[in-house]
DNA sequence: AGAATGCATGTAAACGTTTACATGACACGT
DNA sequence: ACGTGTCATGTAAACGTTTACATGCATTCT
């Protein structure tokens, strides 16, 4: 019922030439009698052959993959990622080997050396990806690039959003429309981008403010906690911005807020980070950081697929992406 | 700088032993002196070997890959999909080769058979898809399940949503509140899902009246296209209710008819369908049929998994998967 | 006419694994 | 002591390609 698959034998025996002739004619080199091509092609459309992946990349010692090592697939920022690695692949004709959620340092590792041999190059971002870890355990010769790492004084290319100069910025706007007890949501400690966040939140604050932190995870249900927090305290004490440290935690904490009665942005202006789609749907209208998500992927893989023709193009350097203030109704900055 | 990678060869003359022997030691058999074994782990570790997934999955022929080929990587549609066949893939140990985005059949059947070898089985959404296409492209021996697939008499194993279900209940709920002039706002005519679910607006409404169509394409822009063509309609003249194909054409009409000064769900009582994680921060909240996105994904990756085992396994029969009304403000059905 | 050239095709090695089978050391029962 | 069995290890084939090199035929040049 469900036979092998046809091999380049099998098409080299039903068309009476050597699977040499078979491999020449399919793979186009010119020297190849235009009949006994078309006989080959017809042969192996018959059988339905197509070459196996595996064996050719064996010999050739090309996948014409890359493989991505993502921390999650969860919520929109990983979904603009995947999509903009992805469109960076198609149109170089690479294939896209997905592998996420690693809680561990050991599972990430795994994963890792599963993909030798399979992919040409790799796209690692992994709270557990630093120097040291991919020293120890990233395949030579396998090209990388590293997105939104931690790594101080890489040793390999990186990628990276300007967290810290976005938060700033934020933070100065929040300051700029005259708000003044500012707090600010972080994110889970452990997480770089969440540290660059609150480092440029500080910064961005008039010289002599107290920093004002409340604790948050980056996720909706962090944004919910931390509005009920809020809520417990008398009207007076509240701050009159938070400037949350993703959006989909300044989501959360909106809907919370204004099921407790708070009117946005009147009583308190609300800022997130990242514009992931929704932050334009949901009513007001959230003002936030705009990270070029989709563009972080597709040139974290061009980087890459260069690298794959030329591998000394791929230096140890860091490319930060420009962050871009995108002002909405929810920080009473904006009438529309 | 960057060395070749260390292989087997390398890993058994530094041990002293032979390639089977390491063979044997990294996969675990059991008939390998302790002392054997943990000398080939220490020269493993050293020089950082981890084995080709290319020569092994020649060899086994195995790859512990699924491929999966997308019409798309837009929107959240998609994002929930993949999030859920790589839940289930995880946890079975399987890798996903990602690949979407293919303008026409040709293309398709090219990317079809270039996971020949790569894979061990496809989970396939494609509007090219249909029986002839994967008969005649499907390399042999490849188990593979359809997703929302037009096939009519299916010969491969088929997971669909119940697309025409779904939209006779939502066509039914409007009219149950008392809604009369019905609007339903297609998606691409060549899309199955589309059609299936005009179908069920069909049935849903009450005899003899006349269906109302409005030409969409499942696109945000779509939906503001749509509005635009409303309200260059009396007030009088324009539906008292419009059910969109999908959420994301609901949400662009939405937000294009409140700027043109619709009163929603007032004036006009909107309803989508596939509860979109964004459906329920819009403004107001949007009805629509919840579609068990990612269960459709990780079903389909569980079914495949299983035909890995035990090939009989992948009957040539479909599933589909319920539907269920989720009741919001955008309908007028609702207070919250 | 004979040598040289060009060119289509064939032969076989190589890629890095796994695994069936062979080998040989050692222990044991007789 | 000698066969017998057990068991760790080695040998070599196999997986399905690509490609360097060999081959031999046809054509062209002298």
């Amino acid at each position: 019922m469900m036979a092998n698959p046809a091999t380049i034998k099998d098409v080299a025996r039903v068309a009476g030439v050597s699977v040499a002739t078979v491999s020449r004619a399919l793979n186009g080199a010119e020297n190849v009698l235009p009949h006994t091509r078309q006989r080959i092609l017809e042969v192996a459309r018959e059988l339905r052959y197509a070459p196996s992946g595996a064996a050719r990349s064996l010999i050739t010692r090309r996948t014409d993959t890359i493989g991505a090592l993502l921390p999650d697939l969860h919520g929109e920022f990983f979904s603009e990622l995947i999509r903009g690695i992805d469109q960076a692949a198609r149109s170089r004709g690479l294939h896209l080997l997905l592998s996420s959620s690693h809680d561990d340092a050991h599972e990430a590792a795994a994963a890792l050396r599963a993909m030798n041999g399979r992919v040409d190059g790799l796209i690692v971002m992994s709270p557990h990806a630093d120097d040291d870890f991919l020293s120890q355990n990233l395949p030579r010769a396998l090209p990388a690039v590293l997105l939104n790492s931690g790594v101080s004084e890489p040793t390999q290319r990186v990628f990276a959003v300007d967290n810290y100069g976005g938060a700033r910025v934020m933070t100065e706007h929040l300051v700029g429309t005259g708000r003044r007890r500012i707090a600010f949501l972080g994110g889970p400690a452990a997480n770089f981008e969440a540290r660059e966040r609150e480092r440029g939140y500080r910064a961005g604050l008039a010289p002599g403010v107290r920093p004002w932190l409340l604790e948050g995870d980056f996720s909706e249900a962090g944004g919910q906690r931390a509005a009920a927090a809020l809520l417990a305290l008398p009207a007076a004490e509240r701050p009159d911005a938070v400037f949350a440290a993703n959006d989909i935690m300044a989501i959360g904490l909106l809907g919370a807020l204004q099921a407790g009665g708070v009117r946005l942005p009147e009583d308190i202006a609300l800022a997130g980070f990242d514009d992931i789609p929704v932050a334009r749907y949901v009513s007001p209208a959230l003002t936030t950081m705009r990270v070029p998500i989709a563009a972080l992927g597709s040139e974290a893989l061009d980087a890459l697929a260069d690298a794959l023709e030329s591998p000394q193009s791929l230096t140890a350097d860091s490319t930060v992406m420009p962050v871009q203030l995108v002002v909405r109704r929810s920080c009473g900055a904006s009438k529309t």
